[in-house]
DNA sequence: AAGTGGTCTAGACCACTCT
DNA sequence: GAGTGGTCTAGACCACTTT
C-alpha cells in the first residue's frame, strides 16, 4: 500500500490529502477491516507534517465512521458488526405463539445470540408525547419498561416501552421478566389482539448518554425508532420507544401502492 | 448564558469540559438556533486555555451536529430544516392523477417548494445488485436517471432510478423530464399497474462526494433507501437508490400484525 | 522499556467577513 | 483594519498496551 506524498503547494489543505489517500486505502481494502492504519509516527515521517496534522487527518476519517483509535494500541479500519435486517414479520403472531420475543425472532434469524440488561419496570406518569400517542387522559398512568437489547454480548439497542396502566398494571408486564413471547404476547392474552403497527424513523448522531449505552464509535449514527402497537378496536395498547446503533440495523418494510 | 470554568484537578480533559458546558447551554437553548456560541479567543481568556483546546471541545460538538462553522462569521448552533415527514401515501395512485410526482406531493404537503436539478438520464448496463433486484437477465439494459431533489432550493435528495430498458427506451422514462405524475404514472400508463413497494433502509454518514453533493453540514447522517417498485403481476419494474440528508426526513410506515 | 494514542501549550500565518 | 475561523508547527507530558 504505496502511500504518496503531500502536495504543499495544492489549495486542499495536508491533512485532507493524507485523509484522501488513507481514505481510499480503507476504501480499496488495501487495509482491510480490523487491519491497523501506520502509526502516527510513521504517518509524520512518511508525509514529513507534524504530529497534529497525522492527527487531524485520522480525525476526519473517525468522523466518516471509517477508522477507530485504541489507546495505547493503534487506529484500526473500523469493522462493522454484523447486520441485522428487521422486516414486519418480526412481530409476527407466530412468532410469540412460539415463545419468541420480537428481538430473539430477528436476532435468532440472524445466527445471533440474543439477550437483554438493564431492565427497569416502573409505573409513571406518562410525558405529553406519550399521552397523546396513547389517547389517555391527564390522569392514567402508564406501564415503563427500560431495557437494553444485546447480540452476542454487544449492545445494539435502547428500549423504552409504555403501556396503559390499565392494561399492564398487576400482570406480568409490570414485571421484569414478562414472560415467553414478550409483551406483545401478554397483551394479547388480555384480549387485545393486535391489528397493525407504525413505526416513525429519525436518525441523528448520538447523545453521548447514548453513544456511551450502546459503546458506539465515534462516526456512528442511531436510528430513532417510536413504534406505536394498535389492538383490533384501534385502541393504541404500547409505545416502544427505541433508540438503534445504526451500523448494526437494517430496516424493511412493504407497503402497497394506493 | 454563565459558562463555569474547567476544573484542572478533574479526571475529565478541560476540552471535554468545555464542551459539556456548551452542549448544556445549546440544549437548554441558553443559544438558541442560528445563535452563535462566543468566539474561539473569548473561549480561550474565559477558560484559561490554549487555541487549540477551545478547537477540540468546538469540534466534539461539531461531529454531534450541533454546531456548524462559518469560516471569519463565526461558530452557530445548527438551525434544524424543516423536517419533511414521508408516508407510504406519497406514492398514491391519485397525486400522480393529479399530475403530482411522488416528491412534489410531500414536498407541497410540508408546504415547501419542489424543485430537481442535476437531472442525467442513460441507458446502461446494471450492476449485478440492480440486475439481480429488476431480475434481468446478462444482456439487458436499463434506463438509469439520475436527479438531485431540492426542497425550498435546500438540496436534500440524490436519487438513481433504474427501469428495464424494455419497458422505458424510447418513452418519456428516458428523457429528462418524464412529464406529469413522473415515471410511475408513466410505468402505470405502460399497462404496469403498480401493487406494491419495498423500501431497504441503512443509515450512516456520508461519503464526500454525498456531503458536498448534499451540502451536509458535520454531524449530519444520511440514510440510504433503495425502493423497488413491483406491478401487479409481482414484477419489478423499477429500483430506486436514494440519499438523503437525515435531518431533513422523518419516515413513517404503518403495517399489519400477522 | 518501548511504542502507541490522548491531551495541552504557544506560537505562526492564512483566508474569509464585516464595517 | 479588526475580528473571525482554518491550517500548521514543534514541542511537552501523560495514559495505555505490549514485550
Amino acid at each position: 500500500m504505496p502511500l504518496g506524498q503531500v502536495d504543499r503547494s495544492s489549495d486542499r489543505p495536508a491533512f485532507h490529502q493524507i485523509a484522501d489517500q488513507l481514505r481510499s486505502a480503507v476504501m480499496s481494502n488495501e487495509i482491510p477491516a480490523g487491519g491497523t492504519v501506520p502509526s502516527e509516527t510513521q504517518l509524520m515521517d512518511h508525509f514529513g507534517v507534524a504530529r497534529n496534522t497525522v492527527r487531524q487527518a485520522l480525525q476526519v476519517l473517525k468522523s466518516e465512521g471509517l477508522l477507530v483509535s485504541e489507546h495505547g494500541r493503534g487506529v484500526f479500519v473500523r469493522e462493522r458488526p454484523p447486520v441485522r435486517r428487521l422486516a414486519a414479520d418480526r412481530f409476527a403472531r407466530r412468532h410469540r405463539e412460539q415463545g419468541k420475543a420480537a428481538f430473539v425472532a430477528e436476532t435468532t434469524a440472524e445466527s445471533q445470540m440474543p439477550s437483554v440488561d438493564q431492565i427497569r419496570v416502573s409505573i409513571d406518569r406518562p410525558t405529553a408525547d406519550i399521552r397523546s400517542r396513547l389517547d389517555l387522559n391527564a390522569r392514567e398512568r402508564v406501564v415503563v419498561r427500560d431495557r437494553r437489547y444485546l447480540a452476542d454480548g454487544k449492545p445494539v439497542e435502547k428500549a423504552t416501552s409504555y403501556i396503559p396502566a390499565s392494561i399492564g398494571r398487576g400482570t406480568k408486564i409490570a414485571e421484569p421478566d414478562s414472560g415467553p413471547g414478550g409483551i406483545y404476547a401478554r397483551i394479547e392474552e388480555l384480549g387485545h389482539r393486535l391489528a397493525r403497527f407504525t413505526e416513525e424513523i429519525d436518525v441523528r448522531m448520538p447523545s453521548p448518554a447514548e453513544a456511551a449505552a450502546l459503546r458506539l464509535a465515534a462516526g456512528v449514527p442511531v436510528i430513532h425508532l417510536v413504534r406505536v402497537a394498535y389492538d383490533e378496536s384501534d385502541r393504541p395498547v404500547e409505545v416502544c420507544d427505541t433508540v438503534m446503533a445504526a451500523d448494526a440495523f437494517q430496516l424493511t418494510y412493504t407497503f402497497p401502492a394506493l
